[in-house]
RNA sequence: GCGCCCGUAGCUCAGCUGGAUAGAGCGUUCGCCUCCGGAGCGAAAGGUCACAGGUUCGAAUCCUGUCGGGCGUACCA
């Protein structure tokens, strides 16, 4: 496809001069009125002509230097549209050739790109809301990795701060009321829940929590430290089973604790920079000559530190290991303060790497009756979210599908793929409030459309595998009423360099929607079985790069892709 | 109060780096299984792109202000 976008630049470079870089191609409002577009409002000032005259001045003489591709003068534009046949056979022979790899380039060579990714928090059940980091971050890394570059995907869990002092004084006074062995996550959060209750009333209970607190970060190996290194146990295998379904492995697990024996060396560096001060008895990075924000603390009045030194730790040690290209942290907009925060301490130590540490931020997911809360415990939990989606797509095979094989495991693929879809079709930065109805939904806008039109696919490529059919010569200008949808392969590569590029995997989704959505159409139109062999083989081609192109997709969302379901 | 994010059809959202007549899905209404899977396809209805200015050949897109919603705002994460 580059092949095509690339002749029309040099005969439009040769023509008018501009650099062939430079020249913006686009694609036409309406796809009748070509494939390609040049709009010649920007000759219009050097040449001091109105544009439509300038495109219908151009038209013949870029048409000289064109083969296979015809270029027409609408108005202000120079529309150009490649002969049918050379643009089925060129786009299915590329994707053909590229296998299921299609799409990579070599962009990211040699380059690194750390992501910081789910973060959920020990002794917390995941909701929804950690949902959104986990599968926006690994289809983030599936992106970059498809690119080539190196990626390191590191689950930063939530595994130390005061909050564990509090929960080991929880587990302290009342860890025999409850079942922690047997069902660790919702005992931890129910006296997680009971610790904030009391806590007003109770000086006591709040004076143990910033005590066990202090012991833990002081590194002595008591029994603070062992009752929260089982709390972290114990968690981390309930998200291991999460994971799993998700799809979604880490390359490193490292919870702030991980950071901890660098703490005093971060803390060490950034005085060393001459940027901080104390302040009402706390050490701080002050940071007004950015607007007036507030400043970094590093060390609390108690000398212990906070969520901030912890994460410039982190930032510090992964730029040590990895001297990454981007650091992405995939982490909600509620946090767009402390990042903003964390970057100008960076700035104010003068290290040029600062812009390469980016807050891919998204949207908060809120329930009907306001945000969610898990001192509240007003949650609704991730595996409930599953559990109710893989049922719900269980009753849909049952009524429609009964003889599938396997479908237990079908169902748990488009349920979960439903989820994931979901979370993934909007752009990050919007919130989103929680709907059952619509995470149910599986029709329209949602992964299980897109698996079905790719397990429709497969069903064809299995009947005419079975009839002998398809394997004569293909007709290639038989495939005229598809070209949007060979035009969609063409340009798939551009849509995962841009989707990389803005951490934004809503660029995949709504290309593979509208991609499929021109796929189920011509399916419906166009018979590929029965016709003469140069038809049936030429479709059937359209058939499998298609089915291969949603495979491809849903693999970095992170969908399986059944072949039936 | 101040800062950041968002505001497009009844609802949920696209709209590519400022370009041609603002597009989908859901819902509503009407069609399509003797024909490769109806989780599908076709069609209709539905719009002051929150509002007011500005920038220019051209603005849903960029700038300023107003309104509405969300988030945050020194020792939680």
């Amino acid at each position: 496809m580059r092949t095509f976008t690339k002749a029309i630049r040099d005969a439009l470079a040769a023509e008018t001069g501009i650099d062939a870089s430079k020249l913006v191609i686009e694609s036409p409002r309406d796809s009748k009125l070509g494939d390609f577009a040049f709009p010649c409002f920007v000759l219009a000032k050097t040449l001091k002509k109105a544009p439509p005259a300038i495109a219908g001045e151009l038209e013949e003489r870029v048409n000289a230097r064109l083969d296979g591709i015809a270029a027409k003068a609408t108005g202000p534009y120079l529309n150009f549209t490649v002969d049918r046949a050379t643009l089925a056979r060129g786009v299915i022979e590329e994707i053909d050739a590229a296998g299921d790899v299609y799409g990579e380039s070599d962009e990211g060579a040699d380059k690194t790109v750390v992501i910081d990714l789910s973060s959920p928090n020990i002794a917390k059940p995941m909701s929804v809301g950690h949902l959104r980091s986990t599968v926006i971050g690994a289809a983030i890394q599936r992106l970059h990795k498809r690119l080539g570059y190196r990626t390191v995907g590191i689950n930063h869990i939530g595994d130390w701060g005061s909050q564990f002092g509090k929960l080991v004084a929880a587990v302290d006074r009342w860890g025999d009321t409850v079942d922690l062995d047997g069902d660790p996550i919702k005992s931890l959060l129910a006296l997680y829940v009971r610790y904030h209750e009391e806590e007003a009333n109770d000086p006591e209970l709040v004076q143990a929590g910033r005590d066990a607190f202090k012991e833990l970060e002081s590194g002595e190996d008591g029994r603070v430290r062992a009752t929260w290194r089982k709390l972290t146990e114990l968690s981390l295998r309930e998200f291991d089973k999460i994971y799993e379904r998700l799809g979604v492995e880490f390359d490193l697990v490292r919870g702030e604790a991980f950071y901890e024996p660098f703490l005093d060396a971060t803390v060490d560096r950034i005085v060393a920079a001459n940027i901080t001060e104390e302040s009402e008895g706390a050490l701080i990075v002050a940071l007004d000559e950015f607007g007036d924000l507030p400043p970094c603390l590093l060390r609390k009045t108690d000398g212990t530190t906070l969520y901030a030194t912890r994460d410039l730790a982190a930032v510090f040690h992964r730029w040590d290991e990895f001297k990454f290209h981007r650091c992405l942290y995939v982490v909600g907009g509620d946090q767009r303060l402390h990042f903003r925060q964390l970057k100008h301490v960076l700035t104010r130590m003068q290290l040029d790497w600062e812009p390469r540490m980016e807050h891919i931020d998204f949207g908060m997911l809120r329930l009907p009756g306001g945000k969610m809360s898990t001192r509240e415990g007003r949650v609704v939990f991730l595996e409930d979210v599953l559990d109710r989606a893989a049922e719900e797509a269980q009753k849909i095979i049952a009524a429609k599908n009964p003889d599938l094989d396997a479908s237990g495991e079908v169902a748990e693929q488009v349920g979960v793929g439903a989820v994931v879809f979901n979370d993934l079709k909007r752009e990050r930065v919007k919130d989103i409030e929680f709907d059952w109805d619509e995470v149910l939904s599986f029709e329209g806008d949602t992964g299980p459309y897109v698996q079905y039109t790719h397990a429709r696919l497969a069903s064809i490529g299995r009947k005419a595998a079975a009839a002998g059919e398809g394997s004569g010569t293909p007709d290639w200008a038989a495939l005229e009423d598809a070209a949007p949808i060979l035009l969609a392969i063409g340009r798939y590569p551009d849509v995962l360099t841009a989707a990389a590029r803005a951490a934004e995997p809503s660029q995949v989704t709504g290309f593979l929607i509208a991609f499929c959505r021109e796929v189920n159409s011509w399916i419906a139109a166009a018979r590929v079985l029965g016709q003469s062999e140069g038809v049936t083989g030429s479709r059937l081609r359209l058939v499998n790069a298609s089915k291969s192109l949603i495979a491809n997709a849903l693999g970095i969302l992170g969908l399986s892709a059944p072949q039936e379901m």
